[in-house]
Order: structure tokens, then C-alpha cells, then sequence
RNA sequence: GUCCCCAUCGUCUAGAGGCCUAGGACAUCGCCCUUUCACGGCGGUAACAGGGGUUCAAAUCCCCUUGGGGACGCCA
């Protein structure tokens, strides 16, 4: 059986770097077994998606050079096939509609809270056997009553769930529009994913998609939760932290060869070998080995890496150099070529910002001072010195490396 | 609150009952190299959350405690 894996974030905002790494992992267990990498947009939420997410995440994907093999797919254009499944649930006896008010849910919501157990559903239009009606309603799924449920997941290994914590949630709103747990469900179905791997704030979710894929008589995924990234502090990462998302690390002069190596290394690991190229991650990569235990971004970490792979000449340097460049206003023809700005600046700062920004002089005749810093670190006596340095060098009449060094160090 | 999950240096991690005096990497500290800034080389500090078991032997298996995270929506 070929391995199809699937990548499936929803477009409410840019690629966050929990989102790249789930990618990343899927992408490697796709390629190390010969399988499919399937990129689906689980844009069911009319409100939050927009195009311009789905444009950042494939922007973001592109730089990072994860190829998918098939999709995009979108959720909005497979409607007619979810009405499809939920009729065949209902007629099943697997799903019900519900008449229960917004304000009756909130309501229950509240008196559970209060009572301090968990709020859920409670089961209200189960038995009422509603045929087709006119009146706003919702479709619920029908779950069990009893009965445990055990899933074997990949990384966390046997997880076990009641059936009796899981209440009838809702798969079609009363507009008729299907809802996440149930969509995804019918597209990994249909799309014959054989291996979930995704953050674990899904894992949740896990049993009650088990059991709709079992109502449907589906062959169930293997699944591989894989847990989330939290930022310096150990705190989650949000959405005001420096970087989140995927093109703000290109923003601050980050390779993407980069940020694959070290997201693979976050919650993974092979042996004591830090630095991977991709076709080095795709022959080590193991499921097994990914950590169950939440991992902290650690900035110091990643400004190394890159520094080494500024060092060591990965794909998309030239092109990032020039991105940058381009982005700071520096014609890079008015000065030394990029190899030998790599070979000068590369050991002296850890992003092509940095590079950039250091680099400025070499590529243009204007160079401005900070006036405040002139005046609070160059005193008098080094004026003196750079004096010195200016006039023996307009005296140099033989231009050459040797030569200046030569006139710096009797200076010096 | 209820359910699910997790727990090795500051951080990422190695560790599959004896190879552990707990290894590597980043960071940090010291020395060397260098009349700058760096790179590089060598060395140091630094961890099995706590308590009970099981075993001849526990970082590793079990239980409890503590701490952390996630989920509990007509969001995904």
C-alpha cells in the first residue's frame, strides 16, 4: 500500500512555524516511503479564510521548497460530496437532526460549567427521530453511549478514550455548511490518507473522528500526533511573538535550508547529528523517534545554524543575498561580488539582514554616521588616528591588500 | 472543573534495566590563536522534578505527588 500523507491547515492567517514543522514531517515520511505528500485547505470556516492566507501558506511552503504531489484541494469545493456522507449517515441511523436553540446550548453550557463537569452536549433531540423538517436545525452525529476506544498512535503510543466523555457534536450548522470534524473525516477517507500526522492539539479530536470513520465502515488512518512548539519562555507561541510565521524568518535573514534543519530538530532527533541536508532528513527520519514532550524555540540555536550554513553554501544562498539586497536598497554590481562578501562577512554575522545591512559601504560612495554615537564613542585622540590612517592611505600609491594591511598596522 | 497527554543540563536532545563517573549541540565561563570584529582550537560549569515500589541492578518498568501542556464551539 502506498503511503499518502496530507497536510491540512486552514487559511485564517500566515504559515506559523508549529504549521511548517507538521508539514516538514509529513513531507519526510512522505518521500522516505516512496508515498504522496497531499496538500488540502480546510477552509470550511467562511468567515476566517481568505485568499490571502492561502496565498502566505503557499508562499511560505514554495520558500521552504516543500513540494506537495497532489492538491491543493479545497473543502469549499467538495460541498456536494459532504451532503453526500451526512445523507448517508442519516438515513444510517448514524446522525440525527437537532432543534436545540443557541440560547438552550449556552444555557446547559453554563449549568455544567457550574457544576463543574465537563460541558457537552447532552443528548436532548437524540430520540426524537426528526425527518425532514423545515425549521432551522443542526446534524449531529450519533456517538456511542459505551464502550472504550484506543488509539494507537504512532508517537504517544495506546491512548484510551471513553466513548461516554465524547458527546454528539455537530457536523452540519443549521446554514448547512459541514464542520471540521466531520469534513476531515470524509476527505482523509476519500483521499486515502494512511497516515495522520498533525499537531497534537488534535488529539482530541482523534476518538470522535475514530468513530464516524467507523460509522461510515471506513478503514481507519494510522495516526502520529506530534507535539507543539512553544516559544522561548515555554509559553505557547502567539501570534504577537517576533516569529511566528514562516516568511518572518526570511524577513530576518534566515535560509530556508535553515529553518528545515532546525524545525526538524525540534522534537526530533538521530543519534548526536545536528546538521541534515533534506536528503539527509528524509534517509533518518522515524516517526518513533519524535518526542512526546513539548519543544522551546531557542533563537541562539537557530542564529548558529544559519551562520553555518552562510558558511557552507546551501541552494538558495545567492538567491536570499540578493532578496535581501534588493530589499535594503543595495545594487550589489557597485561593489565586490556575493562570493567574496560570503567569504568577508559570512563568519561575522549569523542573518542575510545582518550581511546586508554590514555590508552597505562596500556597495555604495555615501556612508552617513549616527551623529549622537560619533559624538559619544570617537574622542578627539581617535580622530587624530583616523587622520593618520586617512593620509597614509591617500599617500598609498600601490592599492593592494598586503599593502594596506601594512599601513593599518603602522597606524595601529 | 472534567478528560487526554507530557516530565534528562538554561535550551534542543542521546539514553529501549547493567555499556552512565549520564553523552552531544547551542548558550555561558576560562585558555590558545589574533594589535580590531569575528572564525577556529582546547578545556570548564551545568540535568535524570519529588516520593514510594519491582529487581541482584532503575534515568530507563509500575504507582502516587508536584509541575507543565492540550482539549472540552453551529473554530479549525
Amino acid at each position: 500500500m502506498t503511503v499518502r500523507v496530507r497536510f491540512a491547515p486552514s487559511p485564517t492567517g500566515y504559515l506559523h512555524i508549529g504549521g511548517a514543522r507538521t508539514a516538514l514531517f509529513n513531507y519526510l515520511y512522505a518521500k522516505k516511503n516512496r508515498g504522496k505528500f497531499i496538500l488540502r485547505i480546510e477552509d470550511t470556516d467562511l468567515q476566517r479564510s481568505t485568499q490571502a492566507a492561502v496565498d502566505a501558506i503557499l508562499e511560505s511552503m514554495q520558500w521552504l521548497q516543500l513540494q506537495y504531489d497532489e492538491g491543493p484541494f479545497y473543502q469549499t469545493q467538495r460541498m456536494p460530496r459532504y451532503q453526500e456522507v451526512i445523507n448517508q449517515l442519516l438515513e444510517s441511523g448514524h446522525a440525527y437532526r437537532c432543534i436545540c436553540s443557541k440560547e438552550r446550548l449556552a444555557q446547559l453550557r453554563e449549568q455544567q460549567i457550574n457544576a463543574k463537569i465537563k460541558p457537552r452536549y447532552d443528548g436532548h433531540c437524540r430520540e426524537k427521530n426528526l425527518t425532514a423538517i423545515e425549521q432551522p436545525h443542526v446534524i449531529r452525529f450519533r456517538n456511542p453511549l459505551k464502550g472504550e476506544l484506543i488509539i494507537q498512535d504512532q508517537v504517544y503510543g495506546a491512548i484510551h478514550f471513553n466513548n461516554a466523555e465524547l458527546d454528539d457534536l455537530i457536523i452540519q450548522r443549521s446554514d448547512g455548511t459541514p464542520t471540521y470534524n466531520f469534513t476531515v473525516v470524509v476527505d482523509d477517507w476519500d483521499m486515502q490518507i494512511t497516515h495522520v500526522i498533525r499537531g497534537d492539539d488534535h488529539l482530541n479530536n482523534t476518538p470522535r473522528q475514530v468513530n464516524i470513520l467507523k460509522a461510515l465502515n471506513a478503514e481507519l488512518p494510522i495516526y502520529a500526533h506530534v507535539p507543539m512548539i512553544l516559544d522561548e519562555k515555554g509559553k505557547k507561541l502567539s501570534k504577537r511573538h517576533g516569529a511566528a510565521s514562516v516568511m518572518q524568518y526570511r524577513e530576518q535573514g534566515y535560509l530556508p535550508e535553515t529553518v528545515l534543519n532546525y524545525l526538524v530538530r525540534l522534537g526530533w532527533s538521530h543519534g548526536d547529528q545536528e546538521i541534515f541536508s533534506i536528503c539527509q532528513m528524509i534517509e533518518a527520519f522515524d516517526i518513533k523517534q519524535i518526542q512526546k514532550s513539548p519543544a522551546a524555540i531557542n533563537v541562539d540555536k537557530l542564529n548558529w545554524l544559519n551562520q553555518h550554513y552562510i558558511q557552507h553554501n546551501p541552494a538558495s544562498l545567492e538567491t536570499e543575498i540578493l532578496w535581501h539586497a534588493k530589499k535594503n536598497l543595495v545594487d550589489l554590481n557597485q561593489g565586490p561580488e556575493v562570493a567574496t562578501l560570503i567569504q568577508v562577512m559570512g563568519t561575522r554575522v549569523n542573518t542575510l539582514e545582518d550581511l546586508i545591512l554590514k555590508s552597505k559601504y562596500f556597495y555604495a560612495d555615501e556612508i552617513s554616521y549616527d551623529e549622537k554615537a560619533l559624538a559619544k564613542f570617537v574622542f578627539k585622540t581617535d580622530k587624530k588616528v583616523l587622520q593618520d590612517l586617512h593620509d597614509d592611505f591617500a599617500a598609498l600609491s600601490n592599492w593592494q591588500q598586503q599593502m594596506i594591511h601594512d599601513v593599518i598596522h603602522a597606524v595601529a
